[in-house]
DNA sequence: AGCAATTAGTTGTAATTGCAACTTGTTTTG
DNA sequence: CAAAACAAGTTGCAATTACAACTAATTGCT
């Protein structure tokens, strides 16, 4: 029988590094900000793009809507994150992070910027923008 | 603020995929065994390695223990996998697909596999290489 | 305009996970 | 050798996720 080789096989060496950079950030963001990995997320997604709908953040995330909207409820109730009806849409509200929220994100994203910047030192410059792009080939192959 | 880009954030991307990849096997290990996701890593890890106590393949597999308990179980009950204990160690069992598991490991790795070549026909094979040498690299910085 | 199809977001709930406590067996060590 | 420390595996339970059903708003079509 053909057996899958575990320690070369690219989709499982990929999953494996994943989950690890998952658990480290999940617990940054339980340390720093006491908000589980969801809720992280779709901070970041917000930081990044300010004023995005639940809807944008589904799509560029790895989370379905049930989640986000129940991870954007705690961060309302939580005063981290403001919401605002669109005018033209409504069934759209845009979402924006609270200056609390910003604080917050301040000092979880130094964390996590400073995990990704240790695990990124064993790469060059021009590795790690080879990994990335080679990681986008391989996304739009799905 | 110094906002994270997760565009071109690597740890983001990398979670992106995998992510992609996990949803992918999930659904063909669901439509091909009726297994879940960590049944199905079970079953890969004793396929490569036949005879790895559960430790063993909490040790590779980015599970733990108690997942990985309960999915040997739910193996064994549908006669997919059979334990054998140690002799040299109470503590430990020695894992093994039955027949009726190996025809399925060679179902769905089949469909695992043509998956992956389908994923990985993006890359050259020396880009392959090169990534997976980063992977490793990136998971020794952890 | 009016109705069907689509889209955004919410909510229910079953499955799954993560963590820690626990049991049993092994190793260490004083 | 006995007790403590450690290791493998199981189990209980709370947190989280996945999926689907549902509501409300918008768009497209005739």
């Amino acid at each position: 029988m053909e057996v899958i080789e575990l320690e070369s096989f690219l989709p499982y060496q990929l999953v494996l590094l994943a989950d690890q950079v998952s658990h480290q950030t999940s617990a940054i963001a339980r340390e720093y900000g006491n908000l589980n990995l969801s809720q992280w997320r779709v901070m970041a997604a917000i930081a990044d793009q300010p004023g995005a709908s639940a809807q944008r953040i589904v799509a560029v995330t790895p989370m379905d809507k049930g989640i986000v909207s129940r991870a954007v409820k705690t961060l309302i109730d939580l005063q981290l994150v403001v919401r605002k009806s669109s005018e033209s849409d409504g069934r759209i509200s845009h979402l924006f992070l609270s200056a609390k929220g910003e604080n917050l994100y301040a000092i979880i994203s130094a964390q996590v910027r400073a995990f990704s910047t240790a695990m990124e030192r064993e790469l060059s410059q021009q590795e790690r923008k080879t990994f990335i792009k080679m990681l986008r080939k391989l996304s739009e192959s799905l």
